[in-house]
DNA sequence: AAATGATTTTGACCTAAATCAAAGTGTGTC
DNA sequence: GACACACTTTGATTTAGGTCAAAATCATTT
């Protein structure tokens, strides 16, 4: 997927995720608790997410099907997260903890690689977010993300489709009719 | 500085960084050339900024005495730069080439996990922007600078300020007065 | 199918910050 | 020391998007 690995690897590796399932609507991480798990999704879909002053909803990041992630700096610093991690539908997936994760890191010189990917990745998805945010009005960030990745559009509801934008549901609602 | 380097792989290392004297206001990149340099700024600015469709510039970052950076995502993808590098004062610095930063990350676990701490930093400052960028106001982006990082307030101009604080040079000049 | 609760839409109004423009204030150079 | 040019401040005006409130639509349970 991300990196190569050897067939003796791999079998270390899958050893260390865990399937689980959840329902729809489910925390799986709160805010204030250390993020101690890595996800890997089967199907279904979760986000991360974290609520300002005013009680509104930021959708950091969507995780559908295939795709991997978590509260990233929560998991990095091992300090309470801001971020929430919730399934949006409900989800198969895997989960390595966060001290298999590492061990790994230290074990096994594909891993790391592996890692540096995701945090590639990461970054750049990071950057090109606050681009997006300072440069784009509200119609052009629906824009984006209809031609970039329809498929959040069809999937989230409006609700969630609005925190992801930054934008008020409101706001989104009149955009769409335009 | 971030990670334990042997004896012997510090000389590897140093041999890889050519210092170079930089006068102030000189482009180090220039949008749209592919970034092929890491930089550790010994004394001196260096900002990463890019301009928008109304030639508004953005900073994203700034280097002071002993940081270090790039631009990133296009050292990391070898693709033109849509940031800009620029000396904002006189800088000394030391220049490592991707080819030799790669070959490093290839040879060296050490550097691999040096790099590995580069990208969670750049990352989690990412994230901290996005954070103040969608729930703070003006003012209360640049009290949190003048807090947590006041020696930019003191060494930035107010246009560069501004920029990094993704508000107009006017609308700084005004939440200075209050 | 009625009832409850969550989404989504529509409308009127408000506000933070941008825009435009002009006047000050520095600061480097010949 | 005066000229040119960059930077900062001040003022008047505009605007994108937020806020608040109510109506309309949809989904779920009994």
């Amino acid at each position: 997927m991300f990196a190569d690995f050897e067939e003796h690897e791999l079998k270390k590796i899958s050893d260390c995720f865990k399937p689980k399932s959840v329902k729809k609507n489910n925390i799986l991480l709160h805010e204030g608790s250390v993020c101690k798990e890595f996800y890997f999704i089967y199907t279904g879909c979760v986000r991360t997410f974290f609520i300002d002053k005013n009680g509104h909803e930021k959708t950091r990041y969507v995780m559908l099907d295939n795709h991997i992630g978590t509260a990233l700096t929560s998991f990095i610093t091992q300090k309470p997260s801001i971020e929430c991690l919730e399934t949006l539908d409900d989800t198969e997936l895997l989960a390595i903890s966060h001290s298999n994760f590492f061990r790994l890191n230290e074990e096994m010189v594909s891993w790391k690689i592996f890692y540096q990917r995701i945090l590639e990745m990461a970054y750049s998805f990071q950057n090109k977010k606050i681009e997006h945010l300072t440069t784009l009005t509200a119609k052009q960030r629906y824009d984006n993300v209809l031609k970039e990745n329809p498929v959040l559009i069809q999937r989230l509801s409006n609700r969630v489709l609005a925190s992801y934008l930054d934008i008020r549901e409101e706001t989104l609602s009149r955009l769409k009719s335009k």
